[in-house]
DNA sequence: CGAGTTCTGGCCTGGCCGGTCAAGAACCCG
DNA sequence: CGGGTTCTTGACCGGCCAGGCCAGAACTCG
């Protein structure tokens, strides 16, 4: 009997999620998200909340996906490895380097909340416990392949892994262009994953 | 024949950098750095210009202190290699993990500005730069210590250092343990610089 | 077609935003 | 001790901030 929603709440999470990308959680004004979603006030109030519960929203929606695609792809690929290799290329795979520039939402978002905000902060740990989870699969996978030292310790090789594609992302978004920011991610490759078949 | 400062500069502008470092940049207020500086608002302006202005400065100032420690610590090291094993367990030699949440003002700001601030950008480039070239040395003194292979391409592995170690403090960032933190440390230190003698 | 429920747009508020400026104080030099 | 210069204080500006609120619209079901 009520009253239907005139929006499609994904597609305005998702052009709020861009604009919260784009300017930083602080930069955006509810202003800017009302503009940007096409909302009015109460509409955007009432079906979210406050500027901070549509942030948390947006972000625990991007890391889900981007937890999800990840998965998606260790079935998919041929071999286990080239998950990691995918992972670590990743940030240097877009020839403009605007994506790089952009980064990563939930790198930007800790870096600068996770000290302000408690629960950025639990939200990061629980996505980068859930990627490296995956990675960690992947190299276990990885090893019976004959692809990596079976005497290694997959979860450790699986942090130091994220900690490399962190520290890319990192530099990507200095605006370092994508030429040196691929060679980067190919020595450390090549160091963290010395495969026999290179 | 002027009126003296009553402030001391370099006092501002470290307790000012605390507050940028505690809150970020966009959720500073100027009334902030007022209080925290104790300035009024005409000195502060008069000083350094605008908010925009300080902040800059405050990054530059951070920026070169560290590059400069850097090169001491490189000059006072007993081995080349050692100077690389510091600059990756840093993040996690804090015990308490305080140090390891507050991050890098430098990873900070560029997370939180880079894309929309071209000039804070310019200057992370430039001081990621530097480092990346003290690390260059320092594995090139590594080389001919015979810690490092002779052959590898030192400056590579240096940005690899450099990205595992941002990668760290984004970790840290997220309030993971400490302890996670540095064995997160050792499996890069471990991989990357696969030294006879560890 | 009326009652009940939710949604919508935007007005309103109190306060904080970054930044300017004027008036006067503190100092040095002549 | 007076003139010149810079510094300090704090009032003030227009505008934007996040969020509250409400009057009315759109819909379903009885």
């Amino acid at each position: 009997m009520p009253r239907p929603r005139e929006f499609d709440e994904d597609s305005v999470v998702e052009a709020i999620r861009q604009e919260f990308w784009d300017k930083g959680y602080a930069a955006t004004s509810v202003d800017d998200l009302l503009r940007v979603s096409g909302l009015g006030k109460g509409s955007l109030y009432g079906a979210f909340g406050s500027k901070h519960d549509v942030f948390m929203r947006v972000l625990r929606e991007y890391n889900d996906a981007n937890d999800r695609m990840l998965r998606e792809r260790l079935a998919s690929v041929p071999r286990g490895i080239d998950l990691v290799r995918e992972f670590v290329r990743g940030p240097s795979s877009d020839s403009t380097g605007a994506s790089a520039r952009r980064g990563c939402l939930l790198a930007n978002s800790t870096a600068e909340l996770a000290l302000s905000m408690p629960d950025v902060a639990a939200e990061a740990r629980r996505s980068y416990d859930a990627t490296a989870t995956v990675l960690t699969e992947a190299i276990e996978r990885a090893q019976r392949e004959g692809d990596v030292d079976p005497g290694a310790d997959a979860r450790q090789i699986a942090r130091a892994v994220l900690a490399a594609q962190l520290g890319i992302v990192a530099l990507g978004r200095t605006g370092m262009g994508v030429d040196a920011l691929a060679s980067v991610a190919e020595a450390a490759l090549g160091r963290l994953l010395p495969s026999q078949e290179r």
